[in-house]
DNA sequence: TATGAATGAGAATTCATTCAT
DNA sequence: TATGAATGAATTCTCATTCAT
C-alpha cells in the first residue's frame, strides 16, 4: 500500500512539475506561440511524457486555471470562516484574499479568459470541465455566503448575494485585465494596486446599507 | 474624383464585410481556433482577398476592436456634452452608453481582451497601434471629465478621475466577460442585464460624496 | 464556363497525379512505412497540397482502391454487353477482364484488403464510402447478370447468381493474394498465371450444368 | 526439473494469453491501428511484459498466424490419413477441416494476409520465418497428397496437385476475406456458410474427371 | 519476471500567407 | 481587384520500445 501511495504522490508531483513549466512558458509566450516542445524542455521531460499526464494542449492549459481556482477557493473559505468585528473588515479580508491569489499567479489569471471559447471547451475531458465548474461555483458560493451574512445583519444593501459575489469578482478581474492591457499598450506605470484600493473602497461604500 | 470616391466607398464596404464576418468567427471560436479560411468562407470571399484589405490575422483582429472603440468614443463624447440636472443622472447616462455599445456588438467586446496579449500587439502596424491608443485614451478621458466635474461639484468622492473611469470600464467589461463565461461553462440563464443594473447602483452609491 | 471546366479538369488531373504517386509509394513501402511526405515528394508537391485533395492518409489510400474498382467495373460492363456464342467463352472473357485489372494495378489489389478494418473505415468520408460500396455492388452485379443469363439458358448450375459472382471474385483475389504471399515467403517462381488458368477451368467445369 | 517444466508451462500459458488478446485487438482494429498498449490492456498486462515474450509487434503478429497454421496442419494431416470410400467424401472432409480451422479462429484468418507484406516479413526472426514456411509447405503438401491420390485413381482431373491445393486454399480464404469485407462495408447479412457450401460444390465438380 | 513511466524519433496534419492567373 | 491552389514550416500528437525499480 505504501508503494501505491508513493506512486500516487510521484504522479502528482510530476503533474505539478509540468504545470509549473507550462505556466512559465505560456506566460512568456502566450498560448499560441508556446509549443508543447517548449513546455517539455522547460519541464526537462520529453514531449511524449506530457501527453501521459494531459490529454492535449488545451487540457494542459485549462489545468493551469484549475490550479489558481483551487487556490482561490481555499483562501475564500478561510475568509468565510474567520471571526470578525465589522463588515468593512470582511471586505478588506476579501480584497486581501483576491490580491494574494493574483500575486500567486499574476499571468494565469489573465489567461483564464482563454477558457471561454467553446472551441477550447470541446477539447477538455468532462471530468476536468466538471472540476472547473465545481470550483468556480464553490468560490462564488463562499463570497456569496459572506455577503448574505452582511445582508442579514443589515450591514449590506438588499441584493442577491450571488449577484454581489459576481460583481466583486468581475470588478476585480476586470481591473486586472484592464490595467495589464493599459500597461502593454501604453507602457505606463503600473497603477494596479492603487486602482484596486479605490475600487474596493467604492464597492464597500456602494454595498453599505444607508441609514 | 467621383470614381476615386466610389472606389474608396467600395473599399470601405468590403472592409466592413470582412470585419463583420471575422467578428462572427472570432466570437464563435476565439482568436486561436478561428482560421483565415473560416473567416473567408463566412465573408463569402477567398482567403487571398482578405490579405488585400488586412495585412495579417492580427491586424484584422485589431480592426475589430478599433471599430468598437470608435463607437464607444462617440457615445461617451455625447454623454460628456449633455446638459444635466444631477450627477446620479449622469451615471445612468454612462450606463446607457456602455450598454448600447455592448448591444451594438455584444460578442466583440469579449474578444477585445485578446488585444492585451503582447503576442498580438507586436504584429500590429504602428499606425493601427497609435489609433487604438488614442481612442482608448480619448474614451477614458471623456469618462474622466465627467467624473472630474462631479468631484469639483462635491458630488463624488475625491479620487483621481482617471482611476474612477478605469474602474467603471473595468467593472463593466469584467461583468460582461464573467457573465458570458458563466453562460458558456454552465449553460446557465443570462443574468447580464440585472447584474449590470446592480453593479451600476453600487458604483453610483460607492462614488457619492457622503455628508 | 470554359474556365470552370478547365479548372475542373485540372483538379482531376492533380488528384490523379497524387493517386499515381501514392500508388508507387504505398506499393514500395506498404501503408505504414509510406509517409505523406514520401508521397508528396513523389508527386512533386508539398505535403499540404495533398490534404487539399484528400482528407487524410486513410482516405487517400481508399481512393486507390476506388480507382481499380472503377476500372474493374468498366471492364465487367463490357463483358456483360458483349455478344457471344457459348457460355464457356464468357467465362474466358471474365477471366481476361479480371486479369487485365490485375495487370493494370497488381499491387493495389493486394492492398485493397487493408480497407477491411473498421478502424480505417471510420476515417473515410461518407461519400467515398458510398462510392466504394456502389462500385463493388455494381461490379458484382455485372458478373451476377452474366451468370444469371447462363443459368436461364440452362448452361450453368442453378445457384444464386450473386453467390457465383462472389465465389469467382473471391477465388480470383484469393489466388492473387496467396501466390503473392508464397512468392514473398519462398521467393519461389511466380505461378500466378498458370494457377489462374487452372482455377478458371475448374470454375467453368464446376458451374456447368451436367446433363 | 519439475520446476523447470512448470516454468516452461507457465511461460507458454502467458504467451497464449497475450496471443489471444492480440488476436482480438488485431482483428478489431487491423495491424496498423492496433497499438501495443491496446493489446497489453486487453491481456491485462503491461506493455513491457509483452516484450518479454515477443521480440516486437511484427513477431507477435506472426505468432498468431503460426498458431492457426499449426492447427490447420494437424487437421489436414488427419484428413490425409483417413480411410475413405470415394473422393467426393474426401473433398467434404477437406471442407470440414478448413471450416473447423476457420471456426477455431475466425478473425485471425483475415489478418493472416497481413503477413504477406514484405514490410512485416523483414522484421521476423529467421527461426520464425522458417517455421512459417515449413508449416505452410506441409499443409499445402497434405492437401496436395490428397489430390494426387485422386488424380492417380482417375477421379480428379490431371492437374498439378500443388496447384489444386493452392486453388482450394486460395478460394477458401478468399471467400472468408471477401464475405467479411462485405459484411463490414455493407453491414449485410452473413452469407459465409452457404457461399462456402456452393464454392466447395463447384470445386468438387470442377476437379472431377469427366468420362 | 513484471511493471508502466518515460522516451523521442517520426508522422500526420494545419494554416497563415503568397502568387500566378 | 479577386481568386484559391499551393506552399512548407511549424506543431501537435503517437506509439513501439526501453529500462529502472
Amino acid at each position: 500500500m505504501g508503494i501505491q501511495e508513493r506512486k500516487e504522490r510521484e504522479r502528482e508531483r510530476r503533474r505539478q512539475q509540468i504545470i509549473v513549466a507550462a505556466k512559465r512558458v505560456f506566460s512568456a509566450k502566450g498560448f499560441n506561440k508556446a509549443t508543447m516542445e517548449d513546455i517539455a524542455k522547460e519541464a526537462e521531460l520529453s514531449p511524449g511524457t506530457i501527453y501521459i499526464y494531459f490529454k492535449n494542449k488545451d487540457e494542459l492549459y485549462a489545468s493551469l486555471s484549475l490550479r489558481i481556482l483551487k487556490h482561490l477557493n481555499i483562501r475564500l473559505e478561510h475568509v468565510k470562516n474567520e471571526t470578525f468585528q465589522d463588515h468593512g473588515e470582511r471586505i478588506a479580508s476579501l480584497k486581501q484574499a483576491l490580491y494574494d491569489v493574483y500575486e500567486f499567479d499574476p499571468l494565469i489569471l489573465i489567461n483564464m479568459f482563454h477558457l471561454q471559447s467553446s472551441e477550447t471547451l470541446k477539447n477538455l475531458s468532462p471530468e476536468l470541465l466538471a472540476e472547473i465548474k465545481e470550483l468556480s461555483r464553490s468560490s462564488l458560493g463562499s463570497m456569496a455566503d459572506i455577503f448574505e451574512e452582511g445582508i442579514n445583519k443589515g450591514a449590506f444593501i438588499e441584493q442577491h448575494p450571488i449577484a454581489l459575489a459576481d460583481i466583486l469578482w468581475a470588478m476585480f478581474s476586470g481591473i486586472i485585465l484592464w490595467e495589464e492591457s493599459k500597461r502593454i499598450i501604453n507602457k505606463e506605470k503600473d497603477y494596479l494596486k492603487p486602482t484596486l484600493e479605490v475600487a474596493f473602497d467604492i464597492f464597500r461604500q456602494g454595498i453599505s446599507a444607508q441609514k
